[in-house]
DNA sequence: TTTTTTTACGAAACCGGTTTCGTCTTAATT
DNA sequence: AATTAAGACGAAACCGGTTTCGTAAAAAAA
């Protein structure tokens, strides 16, 4: 059994809200009886617990992650983000992964309710239904901190990148490197920054006069790793010779470079790419990828940061929205030399 | 504030307790009164606090995950594993970044005894010192499980992979791909896996007849990345034409990859590499890397399973020591066309 | 010296659950 | 009919802290 302050008060013969009192070093209780409970908690070696005070002022002191997978470098570099501002705030961190499942999501949410933190960042699942209400519930009774992958619908507190932007400059990057036939990989779900990168896509190539069918110069890809792959195969090998890809998110990028190492395509010969990615090893991939990078250390920070203003009541969430920007990679795969 | 029993049971008129054992389905409740508790429940959306229980019978629910870092694809894909075992029990996952320094893991341990956890599963920093208490102490007082980096001195689980026979393994690949001068790029830190690891490269030595002196061939790298490239720089510029490299860690590999770069040696034929890591992409590299990959997923979730065991009481921490083996995946840095 | 204030501490309620134990009603047993 | 057993529920303790409030003693003010 471990030791508790009622432990402490009774071998000291004083009253249990002495020693709380003194280990809080309240001014109530005199400097003689402070050090007398400090040092006997000392020598018994005394850790309180740490959720007994909880109850009575619903700080448990952990903040929940949600996010779709671990094994991927903008979040884990978002954890460290997270992280870092979390441990000087003394806030424990609780991971939960959906893998994007919404169904898991949402169960995660559910249990969030429970007290188990005192608020949640999360970046949202792709397979996310629209009508989900479990969000907005959440939003209510806990601050809620979207960073990445955000919901439009729920009002509150947001954290992205220049997505439109960034995709719109990709975009002109290739057609200044000389690609005429663009496709776009899009991944699957239906997710906000998708769109927006989508978006920032197509207007870059209507101002360069490049549009044609949307549907075929935007490919929407699969959940499934394999369906995709071919997918992709399929677009590279088709008889409207593709000489340009921007990739939507990281992992199609690798699926780009090997269709194109299966289908015989020289990288950034017959076909330049470039991807949304945080790989830090992006430059030593063969060839060299050339990359959207976004920063998802600053992300993960500004969107704790907020998460503890918020809990310090210093800030409305609903009004806040964060915009960091992205950076271009130059590389090989864009026909750096 | 949140609907609590109390409220359920005021509302009801009925006792406290006649509700808490009505939810948690009581034989000793009737049919008749668990379907009211139940309905009314659900009308006020009742969600339990999930620590107020959790004083009385000393199940939090939370697991903690102590480890270097999460940017790791052996880490992030071991959180995985970890993840997917603690999901079906119904368990929280709490992620604690060391950053490899053991004053961080030290102060982690210790909030640790804090009660806001069951139980403990961790990977120890390459800093840690031999003489540190913590680990036992906390050992003692709830299930503790090392994975991957143990140490050696606390009777504990832990989990590891073949490292000696794997990196002799990684050796005799670099001697029959026609090595005649290797050296091994030693993480920083008194890691007995790393020790491992030196053990297995000197034994294929000793037996190839290629031992010259340990400290030559054994190079150890430093905490400071900076420091550790122009370590790296001078071992492949020295006038003992270096042939051969095994990588003790991922990030070295990186390292030496670049190094090569810069001093233009070609890999793998001025330079044959193999390095213990987990990259998915790593057969995009330019060259792909030859690896020595741990099985990361499954070791999560044996170091998971075992601390279930133990939560359960069936079994004995101390007894239990599991050990993985690695595979070895040739590739261009070694010279496969 | 009397009154007021301050200091230092204790008793008890509280947070939101679980669990033990006692009691009353009803049904089964002898 | 008397006794015993089972069924259904409530009162209260408990887990380990925090916080409010009351009070005795000492110090300061009148």
């Amino acid at each position: 059994m471990s030791v508790t302050i009622r432990k402490i008060a009774k071998d000291l013969k004083i009253a249990v809200s002495t020693v709380s009192k003194a280990l809080s070093d309240s001014h109530e209780i005199s400097e003689e009886t402070k050090r007398k409970v400090f040092e006997y908690a000392r020598k018994l070696d005394y850790v309180p617990n740490a959720y007994a005070g909880s109850l009575k002022n619903r700080k448990t002191k952990n903040i929940a992650v949600v996010l779709p997978e671990v094994a991927d470098t903008f979040f884990s570099n978002a954890i460290n983000g997270i992280d870092s501002i979390a441990h000087t705030k003394g806030y424990h961190v609780l991971v939960y992964l959906t893998h994007e499942s919404s169904e898991r999501e949402e169960s995660i949410l559910q249990e969030l309710r429970g007290g188990r933190v005192d608020g949640v960042l999360i970046s949202v699942s792709g397979g996310i239904k629209k009508d989900s209400q479990i969000h907005a519930q959440v939003a209510k009774e806990l601050p809620l901190i979207f960073f990445d992958r955000v919901c439009d619908e729920i009002s509150t507190a947001k954290v992205l990148t220049d997505d439109l932007e960034s995709s719109y400059n990709a975009t002109n990057h290739l057609i200044a490197k000389g690609c005429r036939e663009i496709v776009f990989f899009s991944a699957a779900g239906n997710l906000s920054i998708i769109n927006q990168r989508e978006e920032g896509f197509m207007k870059s190539l209507r101002e360069n006069g490049m549009e044609s069918s949307t549907q075929q110069q935007i490919i929407k890809c699969s959940e499934d790793e394999n369906e995709t792959y071919e997918i992709i195969k399929n677009v590279l090998r088709g008889e409207k010779k593709v000489d340009g890809v921007v990739c939507s998110v990281e992992k199609l990028a690798m699926q780009v470079y090997r269709a194109c190492y299966e289908c015989k395509l020289s990288i950034p010969k017959q076909v330049k790419v470039i991807a949304f990615s945080n790989l830090q090893i992006a430059s030593l991939l063969a060839p060299s990828l050339s990359t959207v990078m976004q920063p998802a250390f600053a992300m993960g920070e500004a969107a704790a940061t907020l998460l503890f203003k918020s809990l310090a009541k210093k800030i409305d969430l609903k009004q806040e929205r964060v915009v960091l920007p992205s950076i271009l990679y130059e590389r090989e795969s864009t026909g750096k030399k």
